[in-house]
DNA sequence: TACTTAACCTAGCAAAATAGTCAACTATTA
DNA sequence: TAATAGTTGACTATTTTGCTAGGTTAAGTA
């Protein structure tokens, strides 16, 4: 499990797409636009994406991307594996001879670090993430009024 | 907290290092050989771990380099951020205006997994990684002898 | 049928990160 | 003093990243 800007990138997207696509599939042009990502370097990922069967493309005017699974069902793990080269990220390919003593060791315990970073992305969905993200935006919004009625009181004082 | 395979290879390093050094300093070229990773390599990562505080070079004949603090007290978060360059991982360097709504808070939730992933690896230190690979080596070695005692068996059949 | 839209595909490119080389230099110790 | 070994800097090659430009194909619409 690798994490770069790469899966953030995918990461971002995706939840652009879950949260816009409710009514209607969602053109990349308008997630480029939105999340500032080059429209053909989205296309790349998607690619990947829909390979991964994680979205569908629908041509077309009218067209764009939808999700196949339901949000609760797609999780961040996955997104990031779908859009990264996989990589054997050791030497001796599971041969677990490569070195004398230490190195396979070494590459065991990274692999079970890696598994369980994995682990913990798996457990969080892109439907946990539109939440955290719902009760963000009602902060923000309780915020703006917030400020709202302080500049009132204060214009009124 | 990136993962790459830069910070593989500064705790498999940081991790033979401690396994070697508990009598005297280890050189580079030893690690480099063991660990087949290049010399040189070796020593861009080891010139930051330097600058980090975690091990100090010896020089001269008999010299090499031993570890700053003991091996329960250095944690791999700390050995990856030390060899990855601190990048700010957001377009609105925390200004949290970058764009209309979703992107901030996209970031702000991959900050948050990067958080709990570095929170992680703080909690493993080089210590509970020797033990492992301690237990990993008796595995082995026990795996050995039963090879033997089974090729001996053979051969007295 | 012609036109538009948007997915889908390919090649290539520039910048950055990664991985490694080479050479000169300095400090330490035998 | 000679050998050892860290320190430093410049330099190169490869891979990944992010993006541009140009197509083709499928599906709607006038």
């Amino acid at each position: 499990m690798r994490l770069t800007t790469k899966g953030r990138y995918a990461v971002t997207a995706m939840l652009d797409l879950a949260f816009h696509s409710q009514i209607k599939p969602v053109t990349l042009t308008d997630i480029a636009a939105r999340q500032t990502i080059s429209l053909s370097y989205l296309e790349q990922l998607f690619a990947r994406l829909r390979r991964a069967g994680m979205v569908k493309g629908v041509r077309g005017p009218g067209g764009g991307y939808k999700l196949c699974r339901k949000t609760s069902e797609i999780n961040i793990a996955d997104i990031i594996a779908a859009v990264n080269e996989p990589i054997d990220s050791t030497k001796c390919g599971g041969e677990a001879n490569c070195q004398k003593d230490q190195a396979c060791l070494t590459h065991d315990l990274w692999m079970g670090l890696s598994e369980q970073i994995k682990d913990y992305l798996k457990s969080i969905s892109l439907a946990d993430l539109l939440e955290k993200n719902q009760v963000q935006e009602v902060a923000i919004r309780q915020h703006h009024d917030a400020q709202h009625t302080i500049e009132i009181h204060h214009h009124q004082d």
